[in-house]
DNA sequence: TTGTAAGCGTTATCAT
DNA sequence: ATGATAACGCTTACAA
């Protein structure tokens, strides 16, 4: 109802101690007798007082909370991630400032300043990239910052990722063991470093096993599902078709499911399909999706940690990176390409679909 | 580099004017001639100015962010609905302090103590009850609240929710019209207000169409997909079985439609399936669930404007309520009963399943 | 139109 | 072991 909350002073005058050994004794300073401390947070509790956070806020300096900058939170992949940063955030008692900036350059220069107007403790942001002058103001402030799934270009942070080419290499090596040789891929976001390591290692993985090298069978997405639907449409336009379609994402390898089964195309029997993050719903038997797994809460766990120490220790060592692994999760969106004699060695799969399978 | 950032003196001293010239300027307030404010604006881009969020925190008792209290953002309603919100808090630019409380009560009440200690202007509440104490907290705080699907159930607050009976009417209504009689209904969360009104009205409507009142047709689930998944399993056991089921929610839907496929059973030719949110994935041609859509990024964007209108204005007025329509998805989870003749008015039905349909 | 000064609620320094 | 005091950076009366 009042509206107003008790001060330190008026603790301090219910306890008849100072102000400053209320704070003394409400922080464990070690200079406080025991029975005035135990006094002090028994009244405390009484009348229900904590300390105002932009008060000592304007005197330490610091906010306890973090900036966690996203694109769309709206993306299955990025609320794991935000588990795991929350999670080990919490513990430490700060609190996580969500800012989504559907991927516009002035919304992410706007919520930088405004988040180094809050002076947050630290700074998180994922599968972005901050330009020149963001960062910049950023180091200038001496906010830690963490990068996760997109390296800086030329301000080194540090960083949390997945080893994108080992995990794509696993997935080319997989459908080649099956027996396939012209394998499309479906490109992610145009200019991410992410979509680029892993199409890099998409053309690196054709030419070590020597594959169809069709240039055709490399087609633009931006890691949305329409765009793997429409790749997929246009890869089973093609004269000579692929017999399985990597997607960077699982969302393009979900949309890519959805074109093929309105083409009327069988999935594993026609075509493989595999995609990349295993996301939540991938494994939906209805989807039961074969994809690379990306360690989700593990990324966000890591990344907290990596920021959470350089908030407590030294900021002038140098950035550290730490490197998930991704693993194959085989699923039933993949087989065998058609008339085909039987592979070398064949994993187990799930069939799919109803009655369709292999 | 530096870590020091100019302050409004530095400005100040740089114009040659007071720092409460500065301000004023920066406020646009009318008592300052156009050059000052000119200058005082050009030098405080120049040395990259920004007032401290903790001082002027301090001195205004705002704080300029929002609390968002969610249970598990990584629940694929819940991105929706803080896409909304974000959208319009960021256009006041206000932040958003992201509290996911897993449902954990201790949680949620170091949450809200958190977020009053850091003076936010106002919280939203998301699918969750704050308990009797917390509640009291906020309204002595004089912060301004919203809740969003649970109504609080003695203070009451700004409210935003949908109409969960006609949505549920409208679910069983359509299946009724294909000829239903026997539809079972899947719980949702043991003592959530919005899980009790959509279990209420499914009785309702059972009653008011002279259904199969069976009270083995109701199953308590969670609202999470195993659930959904074990609901049917158990539905399926019944020696006379339901020819529909109607979920509290889609991800308990989808659990069903994963179930019903492992039991080789068809959707929807013997079996139809109705879920309710109408999440993103719902759509997907693989899963094609018919559903009740709740418009989420709208209660996103309703509760964010309720408490922004809350803050700006009148805190005494009495509590405003929002309530969104449902509407009804028909895809391809529902067909009439098996063995049943004609119905009497079908709508046109996207034919799921790969040639299963009827 | 501008400047002076008080005060928001803490914590740290320095006395006592 | 405790208390007085200054300072953090800002906004707003009020004075000039």
């Amino acid at each position: 109802m009042s509206g107003v909350r008790p001060t330190i002073l008026d603790l301090a005058a219910l306890c008849g101690v100072s102000p400053a050994t209320v704070s003394n004794a409400l922080a464990d300073k070690p200079n406080v007798k025991a029975e005035t401390r135990d006094l002090v947070r028994r009244k405390a509790r009484e009348i229900g007082y904590h300390a105002s956070s932009a008060a000592r806020g304007l005197r330490l300096g610091r906010s306890w909370s973090i900036g966690l900058v996203v694109g769309d939170i709206a993306n299955p992949f990025v609320p794991d991630v935000v588990r795991g940063v929350e999670d080990v955030v919490w513990r430490e008692r700060k609190n996580l400032i969500l800012c989504n900036t559907d991927f516009q350059a002035e919304k992410k220069t706007a919520y930088v300043r405004s988040l180094l107007d809050k002076q947050i403790d630290g700074m998180i942001v994922l599968s972005q990239i901050l330009d020149a002058q963001d960062m910049e103001r950023v180091a200038a402030a001496g906010i830690p910052l963490v990068t996760v799934n997109r390296r800086a270009p030329d301000f080194s942070t540090d960083y949390v990722g997945i080893d994108n080419q080992s995990g794509v290499r696993m997935a080319v090596d997989y459908l080649v063991s099956l027996g396939h040789r012209r394998i499309a891929f479906v490109k992610g976001l145009f200019r991410s470093s992410s979509a680029d390591d892993r199409f890099a290692a998409y053309q690196a993985a054709v030419q070590a096993h020597g594959l169809d090298g069709d240039p055709s069978l490399a087609v633009q997405g931006d890691y949305s599902m329409e765009s793997g639907d429409s790749a997929a449409r246009s890869l089973m336009a093609l004269s000579q078709r692929p017999t399985a379609i990597l997607a960077a994402n699982d969302l393009m390898a979900l949309g890519a499911l959805g074109a093929l089964h309105d083409l009327g195309i069988r999935v594993p029997a026609d075509v493989s399909v595999v995609g990349f993050d295993n996301i939540q719903l991938a494994e939906h038997p209805l989807l039961n999706l074969t994809t690379i797994n990306h360690p989700k809460r593990e990324t966000g766990d890591a990344a907290a940690r990596l920021l959470l120490q350089r908030i407590a220790g030294d900021r002038n060592e140098p950035p550290r990176s730490v490197v998930l692994k991704p693993s194959l999760i085989v699923r039933g969106t993949t087989a065998p390409p058609p008339s085909t004699p039987k592979p070398r060695r064949r994993r187990p799969v799930t069939v799919r679909g109803t009655g369709d399978g292999g």
